[in-house]
DNA sequence: TTGTACGCGTTATCAA
DNA sequence: TTGATAACGCGTACAA
């Protein structure tokens, strides 16, 4: 059926030497001790023979894979690829490839993949996914298997993490908001489940507090996931009260999207009747109707970051720092307006 | 420095059985012969030592990896996500994995994800990656290596894929254009390297031709990527002339995205002045500033097709159909409208 | 400079 | 029902 494997004995066979040359050869370490004339047979009788290295039995051997794992919640979320492109970037040119695992944020999958990738002896893993249990994490702390945390991080512990600077950007947000006369400012927060989702309301709270606005208990939905659908709902319980907002920041961008939904169905423009903050700063935000303002975060280079840390650390190199954050500003596009006359009128 | 691995040979001794013993309990293959005692002594003692399998040397002595590998032109574009998630979705219910590769559309890239692919072993190759030569799936036909392509064909062969009904696609797109009273209808077609953008186009033409509508040599422009800076540029070269389309076609929607850009730029508002129709559906392109019309592509469910189509092949299942080809249908949005007055006036 | 011998961790096959 | 053995393909001390 198959045809037979070419090994590394059929490449010695052919060019009369032994196995374990033909390894040398190939392997072109230190180019240390080898007649150019036995190098060039080998070469010339692996080529002819169309050898193909054994990845598998070299790992076994070496008990080293050049494979890096990646969790990620979900590549459907347009916020991950650019840092997955990032990651992959990166492994490439340091010579390692990458298996992607998509969570869907279920537990399940995290731990069925996780599993997977540790016995296929990844060199590393990266976890994006935000869900996870920290138990599971301190798992991997405590073998010492080498991984480094992406947009989210752990209690207590100085793991590798690459982060974005949420206060830095959630301030950002709503001083834009304030500074445009906003007063009544609702919040879609994200899944208090996770990290970023808590950070960010937390820092909502803080810089409104800061700006002495009152943040009104019904103007804050919690959504239970950071999705488009999810904010939708999180934004129809907020847009129904009496006393609707006159502005709403979105803890990401597919929550914002969400608002956006619920805010046209609810007969209400974007901005003229409602001013729209989301973050990310996602793919093709700016091609929105309307176009979305929104806190920049740079993708591409927290996977660059993130793989940096990982092989670093797999390699035993030094890691300089432990913790990179990423910085952010707020970019301002047409889903925000100063306050109208209309709108203080409704309030 | 790393802890020594904990191995079947390791269980065998504290479960005071050989090896051999060990592997066929913890494969439960066909229950025969196993002395449920022993079974259980060797269970607990793999628990207890936290005995994880080595996928490496099962995949060495197997001969099989249970992975999949999958070439992505660009994970970027959100036209593939949804594509990888059903393959992903697929495989991971069928106890496969997925390496997901980015070939950023660079045959040298390209060259070396396949290669490392082979290394590696992978059982089987889904290829969405559409600029890759034929000479280069010619090779993985000639050793009969399982592959599926995936939203593009090879000329004259009967490999495996996933196709979608672009002739039907674009003249839904294009009879609406004209039912809409359209008639100076541009096109900006993809690259003509691939074979999608070469479909596409020709079946603009013979649309058109079949609606008796003329198509202007200048109306037509390729651009040289499916992307929405080469689908800007190529707008640009189409809107600038003496006599400017009242419609667009993109042949996909970040090419449509870019002309909706190019638009913009000239002080043209979309659908009162240019109507625009993409190809594709992905996530999102409801929400834009216009909403876009475009042809809606199962794309989650070609991921699913692919995949299955995929491990048929592998484990030797008889293949019933070598050719799956996607339905589509238009979604008609925002972006489109009758021809008005003005746009009369102006050709 | 090259050959010898062994082990990486499994599983299939055969023998007991 | 279980044990022994070989082999999957490679890399590396060590010996020659």
């Amino acid at each position: 059926m198959t045809e037979p494997r070419i090994t590394i004995i059929d490449v010695a066979r052919a060019a009369s030497v032994h196995p374990s040359t033909v390894s040398r050869v190939l392997n072109r370490r230190a180019e240390l001790s080898l007649l150019p004339e036995t190098r060039q047979r080998v070469i010339t009788a692996a080529r002819r023979l169309g050898y193909r290295p054994s990845a598998l039995a070299r790992s076994l051997r070496l008990q080293r894979t050049f494979t890096l794992g990646m969790l990620v919640p979900n590549i459907d979320n347009p916020f991950f690829p650019p840092i997955i492109k990032g990651v992959e970037d990166t492994a490439h040119a340091r010579g390692y490839n990458l298996v992607l695992c998509n969570t869907e944020d279920s537990s399940e999958r995290e731990d069925a993949y996780l599993r997977v990738l540790r016995e296929r002896q990844v060199d590393g893993i990266l976890i994006a996914s935000s869900f996870m249990a920290d138990a599971t994490i301190a798992e991997l702390r405590r073998d010492r298997f080498p991984f480094v945390l992406v947009n989210r991080g752990t209690r207590g512990s100085d793991d590798l993490a690459v982060l974005v600077d949420n206060e830095k950007g959630v301030a950002a947000a709503l001083d834009h908001l304030v500074d445009l006369g906003h007063r009544r400012i609702g919040i879609v927060a994200g899944p208090q489940t996770t990290m970023t989702g808590r950070q960010r309301l937390t820092a909502a709270r803080v810089t409104l507090r800061a700006r002495a606005v009152k943040l009104d208990p019904a103007l804050v939905s919690v959504a239970e996931a950071f999705s488009q659908e999810a904010g939708y709902r999180a934004a129809r319980r907020l847009l129904v009260g009496v006393e609707p907002p006159t502005a709403v920041f979105g803890a990401n961008d597919l929550l914002a999207i969400g608002v956006l939904r619920a805010a046209r169905e609810a007969g209400l423009e974007c901005p003229a009747d409602l001013s729209l903050v989301g973050f990310n700063d996602m793919p093709l935000t700016e091609f929105f109707g309307p176009p979305l303002t929104t806190v920049h975060v740079p993708q591409r280079e927290m996977g660059v970051r993130a793989a940096d840390l990982l092989i670093a650390q797999i390699e035993g190199k030094p890691a300089a720092t432990r913790r990179v954050t990423m910085d952010v500003h707020l970019v301002v596009r047409g889903s925000t307006a100063a306050l109208s006359r209309s709108q203080q009128k409704t309030a």
